[in-house]
DNA sequence: CAATGTGAACAGCTTCACAGCC
DNA sequence: GGCTGTGAAGCTGTTCACATTG
């Protein structure tokens, strides 16, 4: 396939068909078909057929896609194939939980920061990581530390993502329901729960 | 406007603005046009005009919208202007968090029920709510709860949105990292935070 | 023959430009 | 004059149909 560029849906769904490939390798199973992997997905074949070719041909006619080479190149296209540390600001019950969450090793994302302002959490541990002073967040550019998960009170969500981008950080996993006012250099993908469960009455 | 299927994206940017009509009512601002509610929530003036327009006219030419009924007609919408009652299922770091956290109360949202099938959690509180054994997920039609949040292990993700749906639950706010298997009555959103931090490499 | 890879058709969403109203 | 409401244009993403390949 020529070049074309990559359409932002399309990226969103390459975790989804890395972490079925890895399973699948966990499953011993060499070889999967489109039609198989969405049926797994709740996609439909060309779609997946289309997402993978954007970066060239991953499969073979006839056959499938190989499942170990497959994660491999996704791996490489997320630049997950080398481990990614992650900071936290906010030691609030939601970011605490994620530190513990085991769903982001197999992508070899790691939590290896917290960040709080509250002086009475700064130096408690949650499980291996300590909590430091939310004043250390200029640290991170040193710590080459380039990934961050918000989840501050909304009042503070602006403040601490500035901290961030100055921090050189590059991507910010923003759990607070604000919108962060732009920092070109920076990427942020907003995840607002309470808006998410908000919608489903309507489907009702 | 003459009548046209609303698009889902619009539905999913109602809860913003529910949101931001909200707070401006705490501000004491009683009308704003799309262009600075459009610069609040970084999005671009069209875009909130046509949303809007798809359920008839909110604003006044001339002067913008109107905070107060505006916020109104959009809970209406949503079917937020009753207090909804949503369960989790699953008592784990996540869950927990979940429970306490604040900002479903904006929403009219509260989880007022907690599912885990561990006998060791069952009959403890999170805060106001017992915990309760899963197998009492079926009482959720009697008790009239028709949402839920599944924040279970991925391998019980499957089972426990089967029994949901059993429930007479219509919606569930899927945690899990897991495709639950069509139930066509029930309206599923999925989010997976480890995916979203996973996308966040690719952008560096 | 089975399954990929892909141009082309299609559908859905966003942006534009401006008519309509206050 | 200012701002909404909206058809139309433009763009992005999905689905189709099939040529292509092992």
């Amino acid at each position: 396939m020529k070049y074309r560029k990559i359409p932002e849906e399309t990226v969103r769904r390459l975790p989804m068909y890395l972490r079925a490939f890895s399973l699948l390798r966990t499953e011993d199973i060499q070889t999967i078909s489109s039609r198989q992997l969405a049926e797994r997905l709740g996609l439909n074949s060309p779609q997946i057929r289309k997402d993978l070719s954007y970066f060239g041909a991953f499969g073979t006619r006839g056959v499938g896609y190989p499942v170990e080479s497959s994660a491999r190149r996704i791996r490489e296209i997320l630049k997950l194939n080398t481990p990614q540390k992650a900071a936290l600001v906010g030691a609030g019950r939601l970011g605490t939980a994620l530190v513990a969450y085991p769903g982001f090793s197999l992508f070899g994302l790691e939590i290896a920061a917290v960040f709080d302002n509250n002086p009475k959490k700064v130096g408690r541990k949650i499980g291996p990581v300590k909590i430091e002073d939310a004043r250390r967040i200029s640290t991170l550019r040193k710590r080459t530390i380039r990934l961050a998960i918000l989840a501050v009170p909304a009042d503070a969500a602006q403040s601490a993502a500035k901290t961030l981008a100055g921090a050189g950080v590059k991507g910010i996993l923003n759990l607070t329901p604000c919108h962060l006012q732009g920092n070109r250099r920076v990427k942020v993908i907003d995840v607002d729960l309470a808006s998410q469960l908000g919608i489903l009455p309507y489907y009702m």
